[in-house]
Formats: C-alpha cells, structure tokens, sequence
RNA sequence: GCGCCCGUAGCUCAGCAGGAUAGAGCACCAGAUUCCUAAUCUGGGGGCCAUGGGUUCGAAUCCCGUCGGGCGCACCA
C-alpha cells in the first residue's frame, strides 16, 4: 500500500465494492447510490460502523430491506478485519471490527502528520471565498468579526478538503460613503493645518482615527487645498483616505491572522467598464429594461415619487421587484455594480461563496438572480452561495454594547483582540452555528475561565505536550512497538480520532466549519477523560514504571491526538500551546 | 403587510445531506487532589425538540399553517 488510506474511506469503500458485487451478480438492480451512508452508530454497543444501504437502496431496487441487507452481510463477511455483521432495526447493517484494524488508524495519523484528514473531495475545483468587505471608512469592528472569522476557517476548510481557493475582499471604494470619508479627511485636513473645526458636523465620520490621515496630508500638502472647491481636492483625498483605511483594516485582519489573496476595487471595477458590459449582455436578453420602480413594500416615505430607471428583471427569478442598476444621475447602483463584480468573479472560479452579514439578507435574491442570469449566458450556471452569518449582539456585564461607526464610539476588533486574545475571538465565533444569533459578553469571554472551550481544547494539548516532554526526561520515547497492547480506553479515543476525516468532509460539504469547533471539544473532552482515568488507576496512566512497551505505545497514541488537534486547530486559525 | 434566519434541559448551545433509547457545557445535588497540570474528572436529577397538521417503514431534521424573537424592505452600502 502506498497511498494511506483512512479508515472510514476504506469502509465506504467496502461497501461500495459490495454493492457492486451485488449488482454484478443480478442481485442487485443499478441504482443511484447517494444517499448511502457509512458512519458510526450513535449507540456503541451497536458495533463500529453501521451503514444505511439496505434501507435506503430497497425501494429503488424493488426489494426489502431485510433481504437486500441479508445479501449485503453476505458480501460484507467476507472484508478482512470485519468480525461480525448483523442485521438490525428496519435493516441497518452494524459491523464490528477487529481492533487491530483501529489501531493501525493511529499508524495513519502518523504517517499522514498535519495532511491527516486532508481530502481530494474538492478534486482542485476553484472556489472564491469572497469576505469580511467591510466598507473602507474606519477600522475593523466587532460587528465584522464574525464574518471574518468564519469566512476563513471556511476558506481553510475548503482548502483543506481538496479545493483551491481565492480569499477575497471587495473594497466599497466608489460609492457615496467614501465620498463623505474624503470630506471627513479634508476636516481633519484643516483641522491639522491649525484651523479651529470646533465639533465635526452631522453627517460627517467623527472618529478619531481618521487625525493622523489629515496630518499626513497637511505635512504633504501644506495649505494648498484647505480653501479651495472640493472639485479640486475630493478625488485625491478619496484615494488617500480609502488606501490608509485599507491599511488599517489589513492590520485589524492580521491580528485575527486573517490575509486575503485578493481586493477588488469597485472603483477600478467601474473605471474598467465593466458594469457597462454587464448592462449590454443583460439588456440584449431582455433582462434589463427602461421601467418605473415600484414603491416599497410596507410603510411608503411621504417624499416618494415615481422614477424611471434601467431595472433588472430580478422578478423572474423569485425576487419581489425588479432592482434599479443605476441610480437617476446614470451613475451605478451598489447593486448595478455588483453583479457586475460577481460576473468578474466567476470567470476565474469554478464556484463563488459569499459570507454575509444578516442585514444584507433582503439582496441575496437579486445578486443570485443576476449572477445566474450571467453565468448562464456565458455557458453554464455557476455554483454561487451566500452564507449569512447573523447579527452579534455586544454585551458587558449584561449591559448592550451600542455599535456605531458615525459615533465613532465603537468596539473595535483590535481592542477586544487585544483584551482577550486572538485564539479566543476565533474559537467563540466557531463555536454557535453561523445562521443562529449570538451573544459575546465580554465580561464572559474576557474573564477566559474554563467557559471557554477554547481553553478545554488547547488545555488538552498542551497536556499531551507536557507528558511527551516529562516522558522524555525520564527516558520514554513514543513507539508503536507495542501499540497492540492498547485496550479498550485507548480504541474509544482512536475510534474518536478516527472520524475526523469524514467530519472534514461533511463540514466542508455543508460549508460548517463551525462543526470542526464542536469535534474539537468532543475529542478534548475524551482526551481529559482518558487522562483523568490515571487519578483512581496509576496503570492507566501514560508512563508506566517498568513497562517501557505499553508506555511507548501510550505516548505514541497521545502525541498522535495531539497531531489531530494541531490540524483540526490549524483549520480554524486557533494556536496549539505549548502549556498553559 | 412582505421576505430571510432562529425557536431543543432552568441558562448557553450541539444534533453530522430523516435513522435505532434526543446530547454537551453552565447552574443544582453527591463525590474524587500524598496522583503524568483540579484550567480536570466521576455519578445524579432535569425534555410533549414553540405549537397544530402533512409526507413515510421511520421526523428535532422535509412541507404547510399558527405563535414568539431577530434582521431587512426605495436610487444607501
């Protein structure tokens, strides 16, 4: 053998070869087999690894569940290593398997290091990860957190799980927002030049931040530009101010140790004409035309009135009106705009994810509408998804945190980063399933007590860390010389450890990497339960005086558990320590 | 009014492309420390999986209605 192959693949496999044993010899009609699961019983004592394919495949194939399943065992007996198959329930398959079969799995994670449960599901299939965005008028803030973190564990996933991926950011650089951000910069300007701007007025970015760029810019330009028509100053302004609030949010990124390969500009979007080429290819099929927009739904502003504009026939394809792509002065909507970027997208990706936040959740229908209708028109139909992640409501002490970038009162990222950590941010964002709400207590999560899964898992690490080293000053060294002599405890926590693989492909399937967090502190927890079995009995401990075998082979398993939590960390940019 | 997300133990949440008796942490109760890190572990009580229908061999999971919470609803981004 000299590819590694893991356990649960080996089984799929199995069976697989099974079901065309079956087919082969005209048992067995041929069917999709999709929906055909190996995996672990919930209930140990129902053996090892149970499969669903009697049940699921009977009624296609036109028989029973029993007598498909009898027929299945049939072949099943005859793997080596499986020691028993029985038939049981409505037609579940449960085996059970020589022990020696589960041990070698420790042999893999050896072998395979930090690859162990890296996947070729992806098959090298492109994907862009397209998150964080975040407008370009001030610094990172908890409100962007958690799109971020969970955009790049995704992203890590996917990478993992056998794709290539392009981790991108979309700068917001031409629209009215940085519009008011270069007049913000301009106050700060004067500001910086010795004029008195007394408080800055409403409707302008308060934030201090925004101070030193309008020193940069007086110690670069003097008085040049403070009297003069923004038509003079506004664009250059704009373009200094977007490129140090880049910077800024590139720097709040790198301490969450998040780096995107790509930003892509709206500004230079437009400038290379690309939303004009959307709007041709789009009119010419008849999905943008020259109509009036609708009033809004519910509550209709008392300053409505009728306009005509170039709209999308996002309607045709379940939306509940038809969105403007330019606004009445003919310059682009943010919409108009971003189906354009998303058609850039697409042409080098084999499939585009997007991680949004919830309050954008009212545009997902047009921007999948128009990059269907794109993609569609260029050939073939581009896999595109938006995972929304929702809203973090900000809590101290019970307290509700108020988040408001016009205040510039604000949480922002590197500050919370800076009071609990950067393992602890990532790990509490992946620990609640995205599309759920969450609450982060700063209280909670800066007091960083045993609460915090995070410590459980880096706990059991270093754990692991610690015996390898105490072993090795007592002269033990992991070896899997011995490893038949692990029992009963010890297989619980390979046959845990076991699964990762195939956890890393449902996650990466189901786009979850929060599922990697959860498995984590699963296997933490069998970690310290193995661990603690050693307070009642010394002859479960790691070292065992005078059995140099057993003991070789115990460190053997846990430097290899401590090899499997590396990379399931590794996945979701959480630091494996040393000790604690 | 409409669209999207959520509703599982007292609290915070898992539940893996419907699967066999619904899980974990916190809190509560009872225990464990001359012991490789007690930042830990062992045992216990606690559930009409919001609610009413439907789909099928089987539903916390899929479909429809209702109730409750969140987000959004012009040319903003």
């Amino acid at each position: 053998m000299t590819e590694t192959t893991t356990l649960h693949a080996a089984f799929a496999g199995h069976v697989n070869a099974a079901l065309d044993a079956l087919e082969q010899a005209g048992t067995l009609p041929t069917v999709p087999r999709g929906a055909v699961a190996v995996e672990p019983p919930r209930d140990p004592s129902h053996g090892d690894l149970a499969t669903n394919a009697a049940m699921v495949l009977a009624k296609p194939a036109g028989t029973n569940p029993r007598a498909l399943a009898e027929a299945i065992a049939g072949e099943l007996r005859k793997v080596p290593g499986v020691t028993a198959v029985e038939i049981a329930g409505p037609g579940f398959l449960n085996l059970r398997l020589d022990p020696a079969l589960w041990v070698q799995e420790i042999r893999a994670i050896a072998a395979l290091g930090g690859d162990y449960g890296r996947s070729a599901l992806g098959a090298g299939q492109v994907v862009n990860v397209e998150y964080v965005s975040a407008n370009p008028t001030g610094p990172m803030h908890m409100g962007h957190c958690r799109g971020a973190v969970v955009g790049d564990a995704l992203a890590s996933l996917l990478e993992f799980a056998g794709h290539k991926v392009i981790r991108e950011y979309y700068v917001n650089d031409a629209g009215g927002q940085v519009d008011v951000l270069a007049r913000s910069v301009h106050l700060r300007y004067r500001e910086a030049l010795g004029e008195d701007v007394g408080e800055v007025p409403e409707g302008l970015y308060p934030g201090d931040y925004l101070v030193p760029v309008g020193q940069a810019l007086a110690a670069e330009f003097g008085d040049k530009y403070a009297r003069a028509p923004d038509s003079e100053w506004l664009a250059l302004f704009r373009t200094r101010a977007v490129a140090a609030m880049l910077n800024m949010i590139k720097a709040d990124l790198a301490l969450l140790g998040i780096h995107h390969d790509l930003f892509s500009s709206e500004a230079e979007l437009q400038a290379a004409g690309k939303p004009e080429e959307a709007e041709a290819w789009l009119r010419a099929h008849d999905l943008v035309y020259d109509g009036e927009l609708e009033a809004p739904k519910g509550k209709t502003p008392e300053d409505w009135e009728p306009v005509e504009l170039p709209l999308f026939r996002s309607t045709r394809f379940g939306d509940d009106q038809d969105r403007p792509i330019r606004k009445s002065d003919g310059s682009w909507t943010y919409f108009g705009a971003d189906l354009a970027y998303h058609f850039q997208k697409a042409a080098s990706a084999d499939a585009l994810v997007d991680i949004w936040g919830a309050d954008h959740a009212g545009t997902v229908k047009r921007i999948k509408a128009a990059v269907a209708a794109l993609t569609q028109g260029q050939g073939k139909e581009k896999p595109f998804e938006i995972k929304l992640v929702q809203m973090v409501q900000l809590l101290k002490g019970g307290q509700p945190f108020k988040m408001s970038k016009r205040s510039g009162n604000f949480v922002t990222l590197a500050d919370v980063v800076e009071m609990v950590g950067k393992d602890v941010v990532r790990f509490t964002m992946l620990t609640r399933k995205p599309e759920a709400q969450m609450d982060f207590d700063f209280d909670k999560v800066v007091e960083a007590s045993k609460d915090n899964p995070v410590f459980y898992v880096q706990y059991a690490h270093a754990r692991i860390r610690s015996i390898l080293r105490k072993a090795e000053a007592e002269g033990y060294a992991p070896s899997s010389d011995g490893i038949e002599l692990l029992g009963e405890e010890e297989l619980a926590l390979v046959k845990l450890a076991a699964q990762f693989p195939r956890l890393v492909e449902a996650a990466a399937a189901a786009r979850e990497p929060h599922r990697i967090a959860f498995y984590l502190y699963d296997l933490a927890g069998a970690f310290h339960g193995y661990w603690n079995l050693g307070n009642d009995k010394p002859e479960k401990r790691f070292i065992v005086a005078q059995d140099a075998r057993l003991t070789g082979a115990r460190l053997y398993l846990a430097s290899q558990i401590g090899q499997l939590v590396r990379n399931g960390l590794a996945l979701l940019g959480v630091e494996a320590v040393e000790e604690m």
